[in-house]
RNA sequence: GGGGAGAUGGCCGAGCGGUCAAUGGCAGCAGACUGUAAAUCUGCCGGCGUACGCCUACGGAGGUUCGAAUCCUUCUCUCCCCA
């Protein structure tokens, strides 16, 4: 393997991220891989207890496949045993605990997603309950006496909770310890992250030391607001794209993001090369150009890059026809009438409501149409016979009534 | 170990023993306007019934009362102060 010249993959490295800690330790690294033609160990710990990966995970696999084309070694820790204990992170509640087991099975599914993303061949998985599980109590508190209560309480995290007397677990303070400990394990080059995991990459280069290491580089990426444009993106926030989500949505979703966001979403999630980010300054900042077409190229390449471009043109033909001309979806659920029904039932009973009182609300505000006809009738029913009525609810909802 | 405060609907946060399905804010949903953007206006926002009705709900379990989210007992959990 010959590796590029530094500059060469700094600039690559550099592309997206939030920061590089310290960035002329990662040049020395470079250097000495390339003398010595060794890949270097790029580490990303993954969280099992959520697997369903949408476009903000994408930002860091991304920065991990880019290691991967530079020829290094990209290493993921699944998180098994950290997920176990709940990482505290981002949140103002204490995660929830899984056991191993539902660790193990979670992050199946989170490396065949990844699949999508990383070159898998050439990705070296780990899982860090193999060496944390095997460690005493006694190797705990060794561990533990390393890292001071006042060191942890620099972490933004604890000190905001610590101060608005929300409850922290001593357990939680074992997390940042427990990851470094990967680190140390794996004898890591480089460690990625998001922005919010910055306290712990940097334990991770602290624990390094303590065991005669040398230090792993830490590399931020920025976090990924959802689609409201304030949170980041999170499926329990619900403003996710997911990386499974079908072109349709993911086109829709994106079309939903505020414009304030279209560039960010082009360096992030697209991760488009620095000319491509120019004009889309350029662009954004031009009144001749509506945003919304910028914001229809993203939407159609971010389709194009998980499914293909043929996809991405459909998603937006469809999208015109349901959304700009008002139409209907070539396909939709069909529903069997086999007697008459209260549309309040049948909104319900196919899924469209999550109650009958929000069917019923929801007639009355006249929200739902049959044949593109508001019915504000709560008592209104169909039966058999009624050949097919096209039913929609809400502005994407849905379903053909077979009568 | 001692003392004090507190646990309310997705979140924050009001709540005199009856008029509380529970003020308000945020989030969410729908309608109007749009570009599924922003801003704005309107309505909705526990479940079941087309209404005045019923059921479930204010940390858990008991109790007082004609009647409790509101009072008492107890349990669980959290925070603060002192040791």
């Amino acid at each position: 393997m010959t590796f590029l010249p530094v500059p060469e993959q700094m600039e690559l490295i550099r592309r997206g991220t939030e920061e590089i800690i310290p960035e002329d330790e990662l040049m020395q690294k470079l250097v000495w891989s390339r003398e010595t033609d060794t890949p270097l160990k790029i580490k990303l710990g993954c969280d099992p207890s959520r697997p369903d990966l949408h476009i903000g995970h994408a930002v860091v696999l991304r920065k991990l496949r880019h290691f991967q084309d530079l020829g290094h070694q990209a290493i993921l820790v699944i998180g098994d045993f950290t997920a176990h204990i709940g990482d505290p992170s981002g949140r103002n509640k204490t995660r929830p605990q899984l056991t191993l087991e539902e660790a193990r099975d979670n992050a199946e599914s989170y490396v065949e997603q990844a699949k999508v993303i990383l070159d898998i061949d050439k990705l070296k998985i780990v899982y860090n309950s193999d060496w944390l599980d095997a460690m005493s109590f006694s190797d705990v508190i060794k561990l533990a006496s390393k890292y001071t209560v006042a060191r942890m309480m620099e972490r933004d995290d604890f000190s905001k909770r610590f101060k608005s007397e929300i409850p922290i677990s001593i357990h939680e303070f074992l997390y940042p310890l427990a990851q470094g400990m990967d680190s140390v394990e794996l004898k890591a080059d480089v460690e990625l992250g998001g922005t919010d995991q910055k306290f712990n990459l940097l334990v991770g280069r602290d624990l390094q030391r303590e065991y005669q290491q040398k230090p792993q580089v830490i590399i931020t990426l920025p976090l990924l607001e959802g689609t409201d444009g304030v949170e980041k993106m999170s499926k329990s926030y619900g403003n996710h794209i997911g990386l499974h989500d079908s072109p349709d949505e993911m086109y829709g979703k994106t079309l939903s993001i505020p414009d304030n966001m279209i560039e960010k979403y082009f360096l992030l999630a697209l991760d488009s090369d620095p000319n491509t980010m120019a004009e889309i300054k350029a662009q954004l900042a031009d009144p001749a150009v509506n945003p919304r077409d910028v914001k229809r190229r993203l939407a159609r390449e971010l389709v194009a890059l998980y499914y293909d471009s043929e996809t991405a043109v459909q998603a937006e033909k469809n999208f015109d026809r349901i959304f700009i001309h008002k139409g209907i979806p070539d396909e939709m659920d069909e529903y069997l009438l086999s007697q008459k029904t209260l549309l309040v039932e049948l909104l319900f009973n196919a899924g469209l409501t999550k109650s009958k009182s929000d069917a019923r609300r929801l007639i009355k505000q006249n929200a739902v149409k049959l044949d593109g006809i508001a019915c504000s009738d709560i008592n209104y029913s169909l039966r058999p016979g009624c050949g097919e009525v096209i039913i929609k609810v809400g502005k994407r909802k849905f379903i053909k009534v077979i009568g």
